[in-house]
DNA sequence: TTGTAAGCGTTATCAC
DNA sequence: GTGATAACGCTTACAA
């Protein structure tokens, strides 16, 4: 029995007994090439998909594989490899949803792989950040590492990555990187696309509920924001712009700021979905009926745009989608792959969602 | 360089090449030992924390790995140990913000140990759901696996943990196994306490709206309710309770069927905070005030509750806090825990949190 | 209390 | 193409 990690026991050999596994233990390597008549080495290269065996061989072992219900132990090929078959998420949990989304796309695509996925959240505020990755990245050894904003826009981890040798992919709303290291959506474009809506509409006194200072996802959304309002010959009046940080609190300070103006504005664009609740929200208290009296449009497409009411106008992030292609471009040699990863398109796209909470203005 | 798995490569040694980590190769046991003096057995024994060492050369040995800046390599250790440093986790997304606050729990209470965490979901629906598993802990042997409900209930997944030697935890809304297998919340009895509040406020006509059949969450839920109910000598009208899946939609199906009765109930819990989230969303559309009108009480406390308008009322489900007891829990041995766990209850307890979505009824 | 030798299950090297 | 033999970095069994 080994001894057990910070277990501060009494014995070296106390550990708990271990259930035994039924059929006793499971077969290795030797086994196989036992039973196919062959060497460890050429089983290895069949496990490996190596070219330089003959189809003959292969089946053989194949054959032996099957009927041994064989399955590679990954410690030991880690071991060898010096490399682990999993796959890093780090996070600085921007919200639950997307995080989880994003997990889930990551996990749909390496389903049928040897891979796992390792999760690990990062304190983006913390100093010893960089350091705790690469202690991370050392220990764990992954073969690459999903990087999700915020995070995603740090530069220094990414080059953390390159130097342990360890790939990468940073997923953001902007090109953030060369395209084998990025995947990004189209925010900038299609936030013009659905203030253009509004404009279209007649809206002429148009609100802006800001990101969080420092993020790119801001300041696209922001810069989308902009362009639809010179696109229509607008500016924005410096009242009409609300400081936020994605959280449905700032949402509340917005609608607070925006909504007491003299001239109030007719439509609001929050930077994302939780903000454009709390607008929501302080409309309903001061009786502002949505859409009628105000149009509102938020971010993300997250549970939260159906579950208020009205069912708010969003921008539909496709999140599990990047979750996906972000495998495909991390790990395209694992997967499967019949089409080169390179000729997928590596920014994903945006759409605008219309529900009820966007209307022309009254007059 | 290796082969690669499922790289369908041409030459054997033509895998890209790596960039070499600038300093060399990472110091190795073989260091540690030469630099102190000592075999290597003995700087093992340092690692695991084996009793059996004089303080003198477990300072020595010390004092050599953190002159080397020495990391154990987990998949060396992995492979002698035949198990991995990692804990699972088990779900089948019931919904985002309940996974994800749980993976935030557990991750917080492995923080400072050699853990790391795998996430891993599983298709309940599937028939093969059993084997997936099977292969899955097999193939990544961690320490141990967490199981979130609704899988949780499930007794042939503890059944097959326990067969593979891997210690488990399974998360739920009521006792599912015995104290060291099981972490749970309290859901029947604040849900009594929550639907008590009603009645104390003077509602009679209280609607139920359930979860998904065979959830034992939904069970717990549903005789909570009707447990405040007979307290109160009152029962529940056939028509008065309304079928659901925790899904917004079937709030507002609900919604629909409750309030369209002849006599509506002045107040309606729903089994979830989505469903209630329907539930108000037909009360808005129907001009039904809430809470004058109408009072809704939801449950999980999830971002929804508040983001809705106005502010539902809810039980706040402790769901990071049982992530945390889980993981002390499930590997007490590797988190430095000075107090036993067993001496940590593990019943975490849900609390009824009141916010503006519940009044007494008109009349 | 410490050390030696033999694994753990796989891949790398390099002859054949 | 294939296989013997030596890694990979750590733990275990057993000896000292």
């Amino acid at each position: 029995m080994p001894d057990q990690p910070g277990m501060h026991r009494k014995s070296e050999t106390s550990m708990a007994p271990r259930t035994r596994e039924k059929s006793g233990k499971q077969p290795t390597i030797n086994d196989v090439a036992a039973l196919a008549g062959v060497s460890k080495k050429t089983v290895s290269r069949v496990i490996n998909r190596s070219e330089f065996i003959t189809d003959k061989t292969r089946q053989a072992v194949e054959q032996a594989i099957k009927m041994l219900g064989f399955v590679p132990n990954p410690q030991a090929r880690a071991l060898a490899f010096r490399r682990n078959f999993l796959i890093a998420l780090l996070h600085d949990n921007p919200n639950a949803q997307t995080v989880l989304n994003f997990q889930q796309g990551v996990l749909d695509a390496i389903k049928d792989s040897d891979l796992a996925l390792l999760v690990r959240p990062v304190d983006r505020g913390s100093d010893r950040m960089l350091d705790d990755v690469r202690v991370f990245l050392e220990k764990q050894r992954p073969i690459g590492a999903m990087l999700l904003p915020p995070i995603s826009e740090n530069d220094e981890l990414a080059a953390l990555c390159e130097d342990l040798g360890v790939r990468y992919v940073r997923v953001g709303s902007a090109q953030l990187d060369d395209a084998k290291h990025c995947v990004s959506s189209n925010d900038r474009e299609v936030v013009a696309e659905a203030v253009g809506k509004l404009v279209e509409l007649g809206h002429r006194r148009i609100g802006f509920v800001r990101g969080p200072v420092g993020f790119r996802s801001a300041a696209e959304r922001e810069s989308g924001f902009h362009e639809a309002l010179s696109n229509a010959g607008l500016t924005l009046p410096a009242e009409y712009s609300a400081p936020g940080n994605y959280r449905y609190t700032a949402g509340i300070e917005a609608g607070e700021a925006l909504l007491s103006l003299a001239a109030p504005p007719t439509a609001i664009f929050c930077s994302n979905d939780e903000m454009a609740a709390g607008v929501m929200s302080v409309a309903h208290g001061k009786g502002i009926a949505v859409p009628t009296d105000l149009s509102i449009i938020g971010f993300d497409d997250s549970p939260t745009a159906t579950h208020i009411w009205p069912a708010l106008s969003t921008v539909r992030w496709p999140i599990r989608e990047m979750g996906v292609r972000a495998a495909r471009i991390l790990v395209p040699d694992f997967l499967d792959i019949i089409s080169r990863p390179a000729d997928e398109p590596n920014v994903m796209a945006s759409t605008f969602v219309e529900r009820q909470s966007v209307a022309g203005p009254k007059r």
